[in-house]
This record gives structure tokens, C-alpha cells and sequence, in this order.
DNA sequence: CTTGACTCTCACGCTGTGTCAGGGTCGACC
DNA sequence: GGTCGACCCTGACACAGCGTGAGAGTCAAG
């Protein structure tokens, strides 16, 4: 039998996790002085504890630990969750180098941008035919939406290969909010035959003309895109603008043959003056 | 100006964050309508909503995205942040690694263990001095001991060489918990001669001899002795006896020409009968 | 005028832990 | 037997960031 305090030291816990422990039900004092309502606890006890500690360290929940200590088979639960939390922690590494990733993109976009000044051209836009395939991404930003996008590329190039079609460049990426949900739609196309014709695997979408739009060229590599996105749209605010539709991705220079940091993309946002 | 839904929409954050970002005054509406108390945000802010979403999903904290957003110079306050959070990103990583590492640990632990049983030998054990150098680890666990002990097994061994002392083996290792403090003292010590003598660098500790240990011998590796100490925790709390002092690692064959695989540890703790 | 979409405030929930306040209990020492 | 210090008790508030819900007011289109 030990006291709370004893007993917290031995697992290096506090005493107020302890204490909360026993409110939650997940590890109750053997004893209880009905009168002092000192806690006590046997050294049966020991090993829960050290389970606890243990799986707490991992970052389990308090609710999966339970699980573990009043599982038949502690190694079948207890496998399964240390499986799962395995899991987690490998999505949970994965995204935090994502957002390392993203943080060195910002400070490299930090330290040239006094540097360099908003080159954003106001200009109308007009109307475009072409072929087209849409997908989802589960939300907004980079990390979300690449993985989307080169599966659609390969459709697309491989259905109109099928149907016989050049690529006819520019290709046009747009993407656009879903009703009612928090993904995005991905579309992506190839500008279309001048008699354009429907077929397998692809549509054929009419991109409206646009009144207004501002305009701003991307010289680089896709994963530096997001700098000139920045600069796109506090620019625009700045200039008293306000976006009214959709962006527009659209790859003027993007052969596979050239490298990538020569490409040439023109980003479009509808806008209107303020 | 744009009514609160449309704003959250742009920022693709919920209307209810919005709201909570005026409460705590990160980001106040541009007018707020006297009668109706609706929130009216301008396209200026749209910058700002910006900003917030975006440090929001590198996962700072609101409080230091204020400290951006008033900041007289925004860029160096803004690179200060993500440094600084980088920083912590790869802190959290390297420690979501070191979960990843143990979890593979006690998976493989699970998946011998029922094929093991525990080989616990309950015995005295005779005092012996020794020559030990003394550390401290800012917690339990291998991830913080084990950086810990490498210098001072440097530390020693030099200061043994410089004394004209041999190593005598074996090596024994203890651990004591510090009065007040949540930091493991750590020490690491070789066999003294017969005649101890005293030197620079290092003390001359008598270890008590105890009345009664519970000694499990770990074969294998280091990384892997947190399967043995698991194996002497519960076993001796099965068995029926008690945790009485701190442990010993009494390093029996280690020499450094030894693969690791093939060292024997005997680890020692006191114990009392229930 | 009604209806439906939108907005308001206020409040509680989650997690795991620290901390503080105000008061009992225990054991050792005088 | 009294006193003191170490320990223990309960209960409550706080944290960060967000979800959810209740009950009520507002706005615009039909």
C-alpha cells in the first residue's frame, strides 16, 4: 500500500493526475479511507500505472489507455493500439514537414520580397473552349491540392490521346469551391480543337470571359507558385480591388522537357474595382 | 464590405472563428452595425484574414499572430515567428520519431513476449566500490538518459586513464531520482581497485550491499534493454515484492570490440517481500 | 406578410494538466 | 497533550482552439 504521493513518484506522474485518474475511472485507489478519504494504492497497481505513464508518453488518449487495462487480451488491444497510434504519428511527422516545407518557402519569399514590386496587370479576359477533368481536393493550399492534380493530368493527356487529340497549349487549371462541403474543385484542361467535339474519358467546358481579371506572371517552379499567389492577392487588395471568382492557372511555357524553373504561368482572378 | 459568411468564406474558415477572433481581438470587424450587431469585415482585411489562416495552418498560435499583424515592421516579426516555429516543428518531429522508435520497440516486445518468460532471480547482493562519475538526465526513458551517459563514460574512463588507473570491470550503472526536482541523477561507475584510491575526476562510492534484489540478465543490445527492464518491472510486482531502492546496470561482458548483440547486462533492483 | 437564409449572444463541451484556496490528517518532536 | 511541517482532501478556474446548440433578431426575396 502505497500513499498518493509515494505512489505518484513512482510512475513520475503528479498528484493531480493521479487524483484525476481516479475521477475518470481509468485508475482507482485500491483503498479509500472512508473517514480521511486518503487514497491508497497496492503495488498490483504498479504495473497499471506504469502502463499508463508509458502509453501517455506515446500520446495516447486516456480513453484508448482504458481500453487497454480493462481489455480480456491486453496484447491483442494493446497492439492495436499502439498500431494505430503508429499511424498517427507518421501522418502527424508528415504533416509537420509540410509545414516545414511551406515556412522555408515563406521565408525565401520574405527575405526577396523587398526587393521585388507587384507587377500586376487589370485586364479583361476572354472567353475559352476546352477539354476538361475535375477532381477534389480535401481543402485548400498546396499540400492539399498537388496530390490531386498530376492523377488528373493523366487522365486528361491520356484521354484525348485516345480520341486522337494533340494537347493544344496552353493548359488551364481553375478551381472552385463546392457547395456546402470544404473541398475544392480541381479542374484541369487543355484548350480545345477549334471545332471542339466531346468524347471518352473528357469535357468540354466553355471558360467564361471575364469583365476584369487581374493578372500576374509566375516565372518558376510550381512549388514556388505560392509566392506569386501571395503576391497576387495582396497586391489586388492593395490596389483596391476585389476578387469575384475563381483563379485561373494557366501554363504559357510548361513543356516536360523544359525545366521547371523556366516555366512561364499566368495566374487570373476575376476581379472588380472596390 | 462583406457580411460575415461571405468573409469566413474567403478565408475558407468557419463563421464561428471569425467571431472568436473578434472576442479576443485578433481580428476585429471593420464596422459592426449599431442596431443589429452584425459584423462587417472591408476587402482590407481580407489580407489579414489571410495571414491568420495561413500562420494558423503552420500551426502558431493566435496570440503570436497578433503579434504579427500589429507590428510596426511586419516582415521581421513575421520571420522571427516561422524560425521560431520551425524550430519547434522539428523539435516536435524529432519527438514524434522518438515515439515512432519505442512504439516499434514494445511491438516487437509484444509479439516475443509470450514465447518468454521472465527469469527473475531474487538474491542479495554484496556491497562493492567503485569509481563513479555523476550526471543528470532531464527525465526518465531512454530518450533522455542514453544522451546523457556517453560523456560521462568519457568523462570517466579519461579521468581514469589520467590516473594511471586500469578499467576494471564490470561497469555498473545506477540511477537515483533527485529530491525536488522532476531531473534522474545518473551514474555511471567502474569496479575500484582493491585499495581504492581517491582521484581528479571522479569519486570513490561505496554501493551498499542489499538484503534482497530481484537481477534479470539482459542479453543483447542496448536499445532493446527496455524489453528487460519491462520484463524485471512486472515480473517482480507479480511475483509478489516491491520496489525498495534504485536500479543497477551491471555491465558483465561489454567491451567495445564486442558486437552490442552479444553483451550481457544484469539489471538489479532492491526489493521487499509484500 | 411570410419564409428561409443569415446573424446575433451566451454558454457548455472537449483534453490533459497546472495552480490556487481553504481545510483535514498524520507522525514526529517537545 | 500540543504544535509544526509534510502530506492529503475537494472544488474550482485556467489554458487553446474549436464544435455545437439554444433562443432570438435581421434581411431580402417572393
Amino acid at each position: 500500500m502505497y500513499t498518493i504521493g509515494e505512489f505518484a513518484a513512482f510512475g513520475r506522474v503528479s498528484v493531480r493526475m493521479l487524483r484525476h485518474y481516479d475521477a475518470v475511472g481509468l485508475l482507482r485507489p485500491a483503498r479509500v479511507d472512508e473517514r480521511s478519504g486518503y487514497r491508497f494504492y497496492s503495488n498490483a497497481q504498479l504495473r497499471d500505472l506504469l502502463r499508463i505513464v508509458e502509453l501517455r508518453g506515446l500520446g495516447c488518449g486516456l480513453d484508448e489507455i482504458a481500453v487497454v487495462l480493462e481489455a480480456d487480451d491486453e496484447r491483442e488491444v494493446m497492439r492495436d493500439l499502439l498500431v494505430r497510434r503508429a499511424a498517427e504519428l507518421e501522418a502527424s511527422v508528415a504533416a509537420d514537414r509540410a509545414r516545414l516545407a511551406r515556412i522555408g518557402e515563406r521565408l525565401r519569399i520574405l527575405e526577396g520580397e523587398h526587393t521585388m514590386s507587384a507587377p500586376i496587370e487589370y485586364r479583361p479576359i476572354e472567353a475559352v473552349t476546352v477539354y476538361a477533368v475535375e477532381g477534389r481536393a480535401p481543402g485548400a493550399g498546396p499540400e492539399n491540392v498537388s496530390p490531386v492534380i498530376d492523377p488528373l493530368l493523366e487522365r486528361l493527356t491520356g484521354s484525348l490521346r485516345a480520341a486522337g487529340r494533340e494537347l493544344i497549349e496552353p493548359g488551364i487549371f481553375w478551381y472552385d469551391d463546392i457547395e456546402g462541403s470544404e473541398e475544392l474543385g480541381v479542374h484541369v484542361s487543355f484548350t480545345a480543337d477549334p471545332q471542339p467535339q466531346a468524347g471518352e474519358g473528357y469535357d468540354v467546358v466553355e471558360l467564361p470571359a471575364v469583365p476584369l481579371a487581374a493578372v500576374v506572371t509566375h516565372r518558376g517552379d510550381m512549388p514556388s507558385i505560392g509566392e506569386s499567389y501571395d503576391l497576387l492577392m495582396n497586391g489586388l487588395i492593395d490596389d483596391g480591388y476585389r476578387m469575384v471568382g475563381p483563379c485561373r492557372e494557366v501554363y504559357l511555357e510548361a513543356d516536360d522537357d523544359l525545366p521547371q524553373s523556366q516555366w512561364v504561368t499566368e495566374l487570373q482572378v476575376p476581379v472588380e474595382r472596390n
